[in-house]
DNA sequence: GCCAACGTTGGC
DNA sequence: GCCAACGTTGGC
């Protein structure tokens, strides 16, 4: 397993929990992932690498901030909680279905980066980056070196 | 609030 | 293993 760092987006909406949530609280357990592709990405994250939060569902969708991992995939502790929206009663402590990761607050962008300007810049970007794959809705996605920093570029 | 796109479930 | 029905995501 390389250590190179390595970068990802992931998804909130920040009614449910904001860049500005994170940067109050400092290291957050990213619950509520119920989705296997995503769950296998954050299985893959290693401490320290780069997370760009993005707001989805909300007025102008965009990325907002920066995090890092904090800690590596454990358990989602919501999966066994009966009043959890994120229960779910087919997982059991000896064979959890979700992980999660911990993600710390790095800063917030000076601008929000809105998800319209990033498709304006697709050709750079590449047709396969899941944020703007028509009808992708992964909530937790890849990011590579050049797509970060292109990205960044635009704050 | 609408709805297209997608993932999951469950009957067969 | 197929696929219809259903639930969810997330932009608009």
């Amino acid at each position: 397993m390389s250590t190179r760092k390595r970068y990802w987006l992931m998804k909130s909406e920040p009614t449910d929990f904001s860049i500005d949530d994170l940067a109050r609280v400092g290291t957050e357990p990213w619950t509520g992932v119920r989705n296997y592709q995503a769950r296998n990405f954050m299985r893959q994250m290693q401490i320290g690498d780069g997370v760009l939060f993005y707001h989805s569902n909300t007025d102008v969708p965009g990325i907002y901030g920066i995090g890092e991992v904090a800690a590596t995939a454990y358990p989602d502790p919501t999966q066994f909680q009966k009043k959890s929206k994120y229960f779910d009663e087919k997982a059991t402590r000896e064979q959890p279905r979700w992980d999660l990761v911990d993600v710390r607050f790095v800063r917030k962008l000076a601008r929000g980066i809105p998800l319209d300007e990033i498709r304006g810049h697709a050709d750079a970007l590449g047709e396969e980056f899941a944020l703007i794959r028509k009808g992708s809705r992964l909530s937790v996605m890849p990011v590579t070196a050049a797509q970060w920093k292109r990205l960044l570029s635009l704050e």
